[in-house]
DNA sequence: CTGAAAGCGCTTACAG
DNA sequence: CTGAAAGCGCTTACAG
């Protein structure tokens, strides 16, 4: 940087405020100075900006630990996180800490390394919030807790369900069942299982369809007993919703045990599933897919705005999944029910 | 730090020697700094030691923008390398520089934020090694270029391939496809499809085995097609082995189509897919899982001893893929082949 | 619109 | 085994 501002003949602090823009620079000298940097090849230094200006333009995400495993959607999520970062001039660093054991999260944040930090995975009482606000730490989250405090991001899940069901019910449908995530995750408040749950349940009864819901560990094991159950305590019905991606396999395979075919017999719909997993089910599945990259872009540039003090008054934000249909939803046709396997079917 | 100098009665040297251990210090000293580093609940500020030290302890991981998306297996990589990073007192950040685009990784690498790089998605002549050899940065690939230089870890593909082989073989398979990634993959060199094609054809050969390849696209689409047409053109077929997961429902589709069930009449092998795909699919697949856990980790680990010089000579690193059966492989049955498929068969 | 200088919080020769 | 001091490459009041 010194030998930049020599060529150029201007002082060290000069070429600083050139590059950082925080003070009126002559035409002229700004553009003597751009040679010299172009000419010498010279990049600025982020470790001893971080240390002079207390910002490292540094942000990290928290790889959520999960029973489920990661899936698409959590990958959009960094990706877009990344990249979002990287066109505001921030890097993104990714730390794996466990999400009930904030004391990692508290070590993380005071070693100062990072601005800010972007949380996915949230419960609905978190205590890697609780911790944050605690510490004051800036930071933004994918999902939400049950306070409206601090600006997030999130699925609009009444929304996303609304949808869903009025797609179902659009075809005829008026006895759906809706397999939810595991009944651990429902008890530890993770937001997607409280939140589609209360949704389900509320606009079914207002709608008055028949609805009922189940809980479901993320395996095709469990998605085949669970539907299994389904299928033999709720005959009637005809179309199931599904908020998990591992059980799809067993749930596919318990309705077809039970001789029924999709989407003749039983319409079903992925819920908050991306494109790409549907796709891997047959036949493809209809879904409401999740804004990933959406999603992660936003959580960033709130961060971002948040950090540099454009803050727009922590907005929260909810977008809905959008639905993309496939083959697996189509219009109810209460004779060919569960009801009536066993008269056999005409092609 | 100054603080705890006082309050321990030393140097400020004396704490920086502590905290790193660069010079011997007496059990005496260092207790009282310890204790004085604990009252004051001091932590060490990684950016000015980043700047002194010319090490940020900051490593990237590039994040493959790629045809057929992410995967789970990748995801791994990702995730096993921030963990092994943070054990090692590293941070990860996340780059999504294109493969074919070095300009954007020229341009992050001399920014000197971080102190190395680690590559997925290696080709076969890739030219972000050849950059950062140009540039000597410090790097290491989960896979690997044809030139054995610089240190990686990758998987086994002759090994993984030949348990693959093995394991049809040996339930008494003779005909066996292969359907691989793209044709543009191949083209562009992508190391596990060339390595893939060359291991099953001269193993194929070498065991007189009839082996047939088809490139495929990843998509259900491309997948149903590529294996409709092998079952037309090759009837005699009973077993197919896929290195491509999004193709992997229309493979399954269009094996139904044919009246064919697996595993009695066919028998599909999944190579490279984690077990958590495998089990998307009905029936579950028996797969050749990678081990991304661990190249993660090993990738890390040999870029950080490379950093600190405890390089054992840029080692060179391969894993097979390990066997995990699912319910797509069984034994040939060359009575119940696809040329049988209009005898029809009893349960 | 521009300069001279202190300081960010460490590491590491240099000296003893 | 320990200290005093220079320096890493920037930012930012302070002054003009």
């Amino acid at each position: 940087m010194l030998d930049v501002a020599k060529r150029a003949k201007v002082s060290l602090s000069t070429v600083s405020y050139a590059l950082n823009g925080t003070r009126p620079i002559s035409e002229e000298t700004r553009r003597r100075i751009s040679k010299a940097m172009e000419e010498l090849d010279y990049r600025p230094h982020p470790l001893a900006r971080g240390l002079a200006s207390k910002h490292s333009r540094i942000l990290a995400i928290l790889f959520p630990v999960i029973e489920r495993g990661i899936g698409i959607t959590e990958f959009e999520f960094i990706n877009s996180a990344a990249h979002t970062a990287s066109q505001n001039g921030y890097h993104l660093v990714v730390w794996s800490a466990e999400t009930n054991e904030p004391d990692e999260l508290r070590q993380l944040t005071q070693q100062g390394l990072v601005d800010g930090v972007i949380l996915m995975e949230v419960h609905i009482n978190d205590p890697r919030v609780n911790l944050l606000r605690k510490l004051e730490f800036p930071f933004t989250m994918i999902g939400r807790c049950d306070d409206d405090q601090d600006g997030y991001v999130d699925i609009d899940f009444d929304g996303t369900m609304e949808h869903a069901i009025r797609h179902l019910s659009g075809l005829g449908h008026t006895r759906i069942a809706f397999v939810n995530q595991s009944q651990a995750t429902y008890d530890a408040g993770y937001g997607p299982v409280v939140r589609t749950k209360k949704a389900f349940e509320d606009q079914t009864a207002a709608s008055g369809l028949n609805g009922v819901m189940r809980f479901c560990r993320p395996s095709p094991q469990a998605g085949f007993e669970a539907c299994k159950e389904l299928l033999s305590e709720h005959p009637k019905l005809t179309a199931i919703m599904v908020m998990n991606d591992r059980a799809l396999p067993g749930i596919l395979q318990a309705i077809a045990d039970h001789n029924l075919k999709i989407p003749q017999d039983l319409s079903v719909v992925a819920l908050v599933s991306s494109v790409r997993m549907a796709e891997m089910m047959i036949p493809k599945l209809t879904t409401m897919e999740p804004p990933g990259v959406e999603l992660g872009k936003l959580a960033t540039e709130l961060l971002i705005n948040n950090l540099e003090g454009k803050s727009d008054g922590s907005p929260r934000i909810v977008i809905p999944c959008h639905l993309v249909m496939g083959e697996s939803s189509g219009p109810c046709n209460s004779n060919t029910g569960y009801q009536n396997q066993q008269g056999g079917k005409l092609p």
